[in-house]
RNA sequence: GCGCCCGUAGCUCAGUCGGAUAGAGCAACAGCCUUCUAAGCUGUGGGUCAGUGGUUCGAAUCCACUCGGGCGUACCA
C-alpha cells in the first residue's frame, strides 16, 4: 500500500519537475496527523530555496485528486504533508491476507538470488555454552528472514578442527584419563576443564581400559573428544530447530591446496614478508595497528589465512550475498580477513558481517559464569532446560544485536504475564480459542468464503487492519537491515491491536451472524500474521496456553 | 594508549540514513471478569535521551571532546 502511495508522490514530483529528494513517508505518530506523513516539501524547500508550505500546497493539490485513496490531505507544521487514508484501502487488505495465508508477507525482491549464512561455527572443544545461544537464535531468525525476502539460503557451519586448541583438548582428556590411574597426574594449565572432559575420559576408560596409557599417540583422545563434543553441539542445535545445510571442514582447505595457493599469491605480489621464521601479512597502516602473522614460525598458519581462503571459497561458489555472524570478541579480526581477501584481488562488498555483543546471564542480581575454562559452566542446554525453547529463542532475538544483552533467567522462566513471550503467544492462543468455540457452537457455513467487508467498521477493527497491512513492508525493511528484533516490535503492535479489538468487540454473536462471519475473517488474518511472524523469529504458535 | 560497540523512565530495552508532544514491557498506584482464555483491557505517576560544545528551520539521532561500561588490541580461535 505504501509503495502505491510512494509511486503517486514520485509521479507528482516528476510532473512538477522537482529535483529528486530522498524523502520519507512514515506512519504518523499522532492520529491528528493522519495515517502517513511525508516530509518531501521540507527537503525540496532546502534545495529550491522556496517556502516549504508553498511546495507542500502544490503537492497536496495533486494528492487530493486521488479520492479513492485519501479522505483528506493536510499541510501541517513547517510543511509536512499529512495523509488520511480511506478505510477501504485497509479493508481491501483483508481478502489478500486470507488468500495468501502462510505466504502473506513473503517478498520476491530477492527471488533468484542465493545467500550464504554462516553462523555458530563453534570449534568442537566443548558443548555450546549459554552465550552461544545469542548467535544460534539470531542466525536462525536471520536465515528465515532472508528466505522470506526471496533468497535461496544456504545455512553453513565452519567446522574448525585444526590448530592448537584440538591438541589442547586431547591433552585435557588424556590427563583426566590418566587421573583414573594416578589421581595426581598433572592437568594441563590451560586445559579444558568442564565435566564433559571427564565424561569423555570415563567413556574411553570404559571402552579401552588401561590400554592407552602411553602418551605417544593422543589421536584417539582427540578424535573421540571431538566427536563427543560435536554430537553435543548438534544435539543442542537440533533442540533449537537449527539445521545447517553444509558443515564446511577447514581441513578441506588444506587438502585442496587453497591455503597454500593463497599464501603463494601473497608472496608473489609482495603482500607478505618473513620475519623471525614467521610470515606476516603487510597491513594498511592507516586501518590496522600492525602487520599480522599468517604463518607461525612452526609452519602452521594462524586462523586468518584459512579464514581468508574459506571466504574466497564462498565467493567462488557464486553467492549473491554472504553473511557471517560473530560475537564481539571477533569484532576486529573479520576486518583483517576481508582486507586479506581484497589484497588477493577479491571484492568483498557483498559480504556482510553481523557482530553481536556479549550476553550477561542473571538470576536475580547474580550473574552466571560462562567461561569454558572453569568447572561450573552454564551450557546452552542448561538454559533451554531452565526456560524452554521458545523463551530462549525469543529473549535472544528480542534485542538489537549490537547492544549488550542482559538475559534475565528468572523472567524468562516465569509462566505469567511478566514474560514478554506470552504477550504475543497469548494473542494467538486467544484467537485459537475463538475458533474452537465457533466450530463447536456455530453452523459450519460460518467459515464460508463470502462475507461482508463493510461490517468491519469499528475503530479497533480498522486499527488492526492497518497494522496487519504493514506486515509485508516490515519484512522487506527488516530483511535489509537483518535485525529480527524489529519483527518482534512489530508483532507486539499486532498483539496489542488484537487484544484491544478483542476486548471491545465480541466476535461470536449468534444474534448477528454476518458480523460474526466478518470478524472471524479478521481474526483469521490476525492469526495468520502472528503465525508467519512467529515462524520468522523462530517461536511456536500455541493453540492453548 | 589505540580500535569497535554501548549509555534513553526505578529495571530490561525499542526509537538513531535529522522531523511534530521521546515509546513498550515489567515494577508502583487506581479501575474492569454472569458473555469467545484477566498470560487481557483502561487510566495515573515516572525522563536534563550520560555530560559539554558545535552543525540548522529542526538533534535522542550528525560532528568534536569529556565521563562511564563491554569487547578487542596473540606466532589462541
Amino acid at each position: 500500500m505504501k509503495e502505491k502511495i510512494v509511486n503517486i508522490i514520485d509521479e507528482i514530483l516528476r510532473k512538477k519537475e522537482f529535483p529528486s529528494v530522498n524523502y520519507s513517508l512514515e506512519p504518523s505518530k499522532n492520529p491528528d496527523f493522519g495515517d502517513l506523513s511525508a516530509n518531501a516539501a521540507l527537503l525540496l524547500a532546502k534545495q529550491l530555496k522556496k517556502n516549504p508550505r508553498d511546495i507542500a500546497k502544490e503537492i497536496s493539490a495533486e494528492l487530493e485528486k486521488h479520492t479513492d485513496i485519501f479522505t483528506k490531505v493536510e499541510i501541517a507544521g513547517a510543511g509536512f504533508i499529512n495523509l488520511f487514508v480511506n478505510n477501504s484501502v485497509y479493508l481491501n487488505v483483508l481478502p489478500v491476507i486470507l488468500e495468501k495465508q502462510s505466504e502473506y508477507g513473503k517478498s520476491k525482491i530477492n527471488n533468484g538470488k542465493k545467500a550464504n549464512l554462516e553462523w555458530v561455527s563453534a570449534n568442537p572443544t566443548g558443548p555450546l555454552h549459554a552465550g552461544h545461544g545469542r548467535q544460534v537464535c539470531l542466525g536462525k531468525a536471520i536465515a528465515n528472514l532472508l528466505e522470506w525476502s526471496g533468497y535461496e539460503v544456504t545455512r553453513e557451519y565452519y567446522y574448525n578442527d585444526a590448530g592448537n586448541q584440538m591438541n589442547n583438548l586431547a591433552k585435557s582428556v588424556y590427563a583426566r584419563y590418566m587421573q583414573k590411574f594416578d589421581k595426581d597426574y598433572p592437568f594441563p594449565e590451560d586445559g579444558y576443564n568442564g565435566d564433559y572432559i571427564r565424561e569423555c575420559a570415563d567413556k574411553i576408560f570404559a571402552e579401552k581400559g588401561d590400554s592407552l596409557k602411553e602418551p605417544d599417540n593422543l589421536d584417539y583422545f582427540k578424535e573421540t573428544a571431538e566427536k563427543n563434543n560435536f554430537d553435543k553441539i548438534r544435539s543442542t542445535l537440533q533442540t533449537l530447530g537449527v539445521k545447517h545445510d553444509i558443515y564446511f571442514n577447514e581441513t578441506d582447505l588444506y587438502k585442496n591446496k587453497d591455503i597454500e595457493k593463497l599464501l603463494a599469491d601473497f608472496k608473489k605480489m609482495g603482500a607478505s614478508r618473513e620475519e623471525e621464521g614467521a610470515v606476516w601479512l603487510k597491513m594498511d597502516k592507516s586501518r590496522f595497528q600492525k602487520d599480522k602473522v599468517i604463518v607461525k614460525s612452526t609452519g602452521e598458519p594462524t586462523y586468518r589465512l584459512p579464514d581468508m581462503a574459506y571466504h574466497i571459497n564462498k565467493i567462488k561458489r557464486g553467492f549473491d550475498y554472504i553473511i557471517d555472524i560473530f560475537g564481539s570478541d571477533h569484532g576486529d579480526t573479520y576486518k583483517e580477513v576481508l582486507y586479506g581477501m581484497e589484497l588477493a584481488g577479491y571484492k568483498t562488498d557483498n559480504i556482510k558481517v553481523i557482530i553481536h555483543q556479549m550476553v550477561t546471564f542473571k538470576i536475580g542480581d547474580q550473574s552466571v559464569k560462562m567461561s569454558k575454562r572453569s568447572d561450573n559452566v552454564y551450557y546452552l542446554d542448561d538454559l533451554i532446560n531452565d526456560v524452554g525453547v521458545d523463551a530462549t529463542q525469543f529473549f535472544f532475538v528480542m534485542r538489537a544485536a549490537n547492544t549488550h544483552l542482559d538475559f534475565d533467567i528468572e523472567l524468562a522462566k516465569e509462566q505469567s504475564d511478566k514474560n514478554p513471550v506470552y504477550y504475543l503467544q497469548y494473542a494467538y492462543a486467544r484467537i485459537s480459542g475463538i475458533f474452537r468455540n465457533a466450530k463447536e457452537n456455530l453452523p459450519s457455513d460460518i467459515f464460508g468464503n463470502e462475507f461482508k467487508l463493510d461490517l468491519l467498521n469499528a475503530p479497533e477493527e480498522i486499527d488492526l487492519l492497518k497494522v496487519l497491512s504493514g506486515f509485508p513492508e516490515e519484512i522487506v525493511n527488516v530483511s535489509q537491515t537483518l535485525e529480527p528484533h524489529k519483527i518482534i516490535t512489530y508483532l507486539n503492535g499486532v498483539a496489542e491491536s488484537f487484544h484491544k479489538f478483542y476486548h471491545n468487540n465480541r466476535v461470536i454473536n449468534t444474534e448477528d451472524m454476518e458480523t460474526t462471519k466478518a470478524r472471524l475473517k479478521l481474526c483469521l488474518a490476525a492469526a495468520t500474521v502472528l503465525k508467519n511472524g512467529f515462524e520468522i523469529i523462530g517461536i511456536n504458535a500455541p493453540e492453548r496456553m
